[in-house]
RNA sequence: GGAGAGGUGGCAGAGUGGUCGAAUGUACCUGACUCGAAAUCAGGCGUAGGUGUAUGCCUACCGUGGGUUCGAAUCCCACCCUCUCCGCCA
């Protein structure tokens, strides 16, 4: 969430900033909501000094045993008016929130102008391109063979899910074992084990809710009927849906990242300066619906509707989180220089980041069989847009609240890192070789071959 | 699933429907005393918002949302959360 002040005394510079990520906002209509509310708040709060200091006076007159009946006729007649202007500002300001929650933050100024993934600004690349003589094999091919399964995976769920066995199976595992040890040995993060089922509240603070619902699957508590049952005359029916029940409970979200979990762990809490930065790692399904894209990436495990992700957060002080941000990113590069996979940086264009972040560093991984960089990890700076959501502060060296600013990145997406381990290390019998980092938790395995 | 207890300021803990934003203790900050510290004494110490050049003034907030009332931390309703006991359970 954009600050609202920031917005009242500095509106069309905001909306320019806003436009070099595609974003109108209607100026306008801002302004009208904002001098409504303006008015109302200072005419409801008129309203209610008047009846606080009348209904006082009633007290007082009261416990000298005074006659009432005169003064409390007077502020009887503010009673409608008043409600009448508590319900107005309460609907302005629902309306301004509302508003403000929809509006992605602003770029900062060193992101690139553009305004899809081709304006995107290639930072580096770091490691040599492995050149093959024999015909490369996609990690479909290649995994066939070695214990990918595809077709069990839709048979017990549906498309977009994959099952492993055997050796790949380890592999995942011994991947995200890897990355949490590197990160918590070496970068110094705290290892956290998270919720995977959120609440809505959660989701607002980060930012995937109200706008992305649609990219999250939604799971009903109390308040429905079963979707199965058998009905009184014996017939099985599924799908089945009664009318929502009179208190149902709230919903809870699957996690799309660990970045809601873990980043809501500050909500509406005040830190310790000292404490600053947090820094938290965590290994995590995450489960998308990717709603709108079918027909994008159907072949393989590069997108799924659940995966695993090494996740890493820092909760930081303001002044320090653009460079908290480079360090962050280098802690993600470190695993793939690690597990000698060449990648390359690239720094998102304004016009391609995510909702809620200020600046975004991709990282892209090398797949042969692509024969293209596929993004393995997002780093971004959400500096306090997210923190605001959550209220989410610190105490600074005057003693006085002040929003942290938010950090994350994926350290990395362990599904891809398979596919790019895969790849980028097969032989030309089909094996493929466990990278030197991964042996001594694959149990001093070298190869993984067909069994 | 059944029965009960409870949610108040950083923490602990009071609070007959009427100067309660809230006693008191503790923690913290400042000052006094001291060579210094401890102890003691005095003062300060919540968050968000509105408004004004300003000392300031005003509004909201006692788990959340409604309601009753001229007036609610206090009364009523619903919900959420925590804890205890019983049952079930990985």
């Amino acid at each position: 969430m954009l600050d609202i002040q920031a917005l009242r005394t500095d509106l069309p510079v905001i909306a320019a900033r806003l436009a070099t990520r595609g974003f109108v906002l209607d100026t306008a209509h801002f302004q009208k909501l904002e001098s409504h509310r303006k008015s109302t708040q200072t005419r409801t709060q008129e309203l209610q000094a008047k009846r606080n200091s009348t209904s006082k006076l009633i007290g007082q007159a009261k416990a000298k045993g005074e006659d009432t009946s005169a003064i409390m006729a007077e502020v009887a007649s503010l009673g409608d008016e008043l409600k009448q202007a508590e319900v107005q500002l309460g609907e302005v300001q629902s309306a301004l929130q509302q508003l403000l929650e929809v509006i992605p933050n602003t770029p900062h100024s060193t992101v690139p102008l553009g305004k899809s993934e081709t304006d995107n600004l290639e930072v580096r690349k770091v490691g040599s391109i492995p050149a093959f003589d024999f015909a490369v094999k996609d990690h479909v091919n290649l995994g066939e063979k070695l214990g990918l399964d595809f077709d069990t995976a839709a048979k017990i769920s549906g498309a977009r899910f994959s099952l492993l066995k055997g050796s790949l199976a380890r592999l995942h595992r011994a991947l995200a074992q890897f990355m949490l040890d590197t990160h918590t040995e070496r970068h110094g993060y705290t290892e956290v084990y998270v919720p995977y089922l959120v609440n809505a509240e959660s989701m607002r603070g980060t930012g995937q809710l109200p706008k992305f619902e649609e990219d999250l699957f939604r799971v009903p508590r109390r308040g429905f009927e079963p979707t199965e049952r058998i009905s009184p005359d014996g017939v099985y029916q599924r799908g089945f849906m009664s009318e929502p029940l009179a208190n149902p409970m709230e919903d809870w979200y699957l996690i799309p990242t660990a970045e809601v979990p873990v980043t809501n762990m500050v909500r509406d809490e005040i830190v310790l300066l000292e404490q600053l930065p947090l820094k938290f790692v965590a290994h995590t399904p995450c489960f998308r619906s990717e709603a709108g894209s079918y027909g994008r990436d159907t072949r393989g495990m590069i997108r799924q509707h659940q995966f695993d992700k090494v996740e890493l957060v820092q909760i930081i002080h303001p002044e320090k989180s653009y460079e908290g941000l480079e360090e962050l990113l280098g802690h993600a590069e470190t695993i793939l220089q690690k597990l000698g996979l060449p990648y390359r940086v690239v720094k998102l264009c304004s016009g391609d980041m995510g909702f809620s972040a200020a600046m975004t560093y991709d990282i892209e991984v090398w797949l042969p069989a692509q024969n293209a960089y596929r993004e393995i990890s997002s780093c971004s700076n959400f500096e306090a847009f997210q923190a605001r959501r959550m209220q989410a502060r610190f105490r600074n060296a005057q003693g006085k609240p002040e929003l942290v600013h938010t950090l994350n990145g994926s350290g990395l997406a362990v599904g891809r890192t398979l596919v790019a381990v895969l790849e980028n290390y097969q032989q030309a019998d089909g094996s493929v070789v466990v990278p030197e980092v991964l042996r001594s938790y694959m149990g001093g395995l070298e190869v993984i071959k067909a069994s």
